[in-house]
DNA sequence: GCTCTATTTTATCAATCGATAAATATTTTC
DNA sequence: GAAAATATTTATCGATTGATAAAATAGAGC
């Protein structure tokens, strides 16, 4: 239930940092076993989806069932807690800064942090588990898009029209977006291809990465001035 | 269980043409039951998954439960003949023939492809049911992979290369293959974007498709060369 | 109209699921 | 080291699942 017009980065809404206040901390141990369920919990969603059973988990990390509500009072806590932990975990926020640092140019920007983001998000778990979560759940799909276009593509557009001497212009409209999504789909369904299907790809993510960077420059302009007009 | 090798549009394998010679051929009425129980369950499994319950299905068609194992004896084989109905169902064989069709330009055959092939895939039950079957059975996501492959992509890029005078070279290695793909995983992701989650996207496919072409178009001679040498 | 066959429903089973309560084991606290 | 608190297991419940057997209904052929 992620608020769609949030673009921070975080799962947390209620629980502000009464961490130290609280009555009965967590012991340490108590932590990391939580950290396993959560970890089984993920690999195991992510082979069968999440109507895999709890019972599998509890397996997993060598302990009875009953445990897990436990730590996670149903189901639905235990698959919130697993997307937290797959979608922030490999969620670098100094990305969001290196993409507007401008004494470099936004093509060297961009590669960097597709190099960066793929080698964040290419494996099986991950990609398996994002399309799991998006089919059960379109509102964490939907968060999960957003943040990707406000944090990572809309600054790309922005960076690139400045380059360009274009109006610096706030507001990136839909089709201004677009060129830039349909590399971000293609990159990502080329992990889908390589990782999760073991399908035989271009060997070479960077040159892929620099092809498809290649393809957003050389129609990017047109679309700009397009939208304008 | 396709046959990754097998690039025929088809999903028969065993029973040949002896529909006519079988013992008990399959009332008129009877024949548009068992459709309307595999459109039933594409329904219902597009929904919430192959998990869903063949409860629900029958509930759908106004029929009991047990009544689905008439013609369906197990949970497994109803689901396949979902996968049969929601990937043949759609695909139009004279794509294939219309991409061969020298008398027109590579570019222009595509883009009309493409317009062909979004609207016909491009709902919230295809696409949706496309991601659940990748998930639960990646035979199936590599036997329709292998097809657009094969019947697709390659010819894009042997036609392409044959029109710019390039040698008529039959095999098409996967780095050749690889801008193609981005255009096709761009265009999928963005009718995922568009039909499953809802979100607001450039507004006109048809504008979408024609820059994605001019994106392929931009870097395909490049990539053909590279590969070469 | 009767018979045979195909179709559909009723009733039910065994397995599995998420979840709860109570009993036991372990660790912390003083 | 006893008491208190936490962690874990055992046992179990009610609901749902895919699947089967047998009874009941409907329709075709003559």
């Amino acid at each position: 239930m992620p608020d769609p017009d949030e673009t921070e980065v975080s799962f947390e809404r209620s629980r502000g940092s009464t961490d130290r206040a609280r009555k009965k901390p967590m012991r340490e141990a108590s932590e990391q076993r939580a950290r396993d369920i959560v970890s089984a919990a993920a690999e195991h969603f992510s082979e069968v989806g999440f109507a895999g059973s709890t019972r599998e988990i509890a397996k997993r990390v060598g302990v009875t069932q009953p445990l897990l509500y436990r730590y996670f009072p149903t189901k639905d806590d235990l698959i919130e807690a697993v997307y937290k932990t797959v979608y922030l975990e490999r969620w670098d926020s100094s990305w969001e800064a290196s993409l507007k640092d401008r004494s470099r140019p936004t093509r060297e920007r961009f590669e960097v942090f597709y190099r960066h983001y793929t080698q964040a998000v290419f494996t099986p778990m991950w990609l398996r588990l994002s399309y799991y979560a998006g089919l059960r759940d379109a509102d964490i799909n939907q968060w999960y898009n957003h943040l990707i276009e406000e944090l990572i593509l809309k600054q790309l557009v922005r960076e690139h029209r400045v380059e360009l001497g274009l109006a610096d212009e706030a507001y990136v409209s839909p089709a201004d977006l677009e060129p830039a999504w349909q590399i971000h789909g293609g990159l990502m369904q080329y992990g889908w291809r390589k990782h999760v299907l073991g399908l035989r790809v271009a060997p070479d993510i960077e040159q892929v990465i620099t092809d498809n960077l290649d393809m957003y420059f050389a129609v990017a302009e047109k679309v700009y001035a397009r939208n304008i007009a």
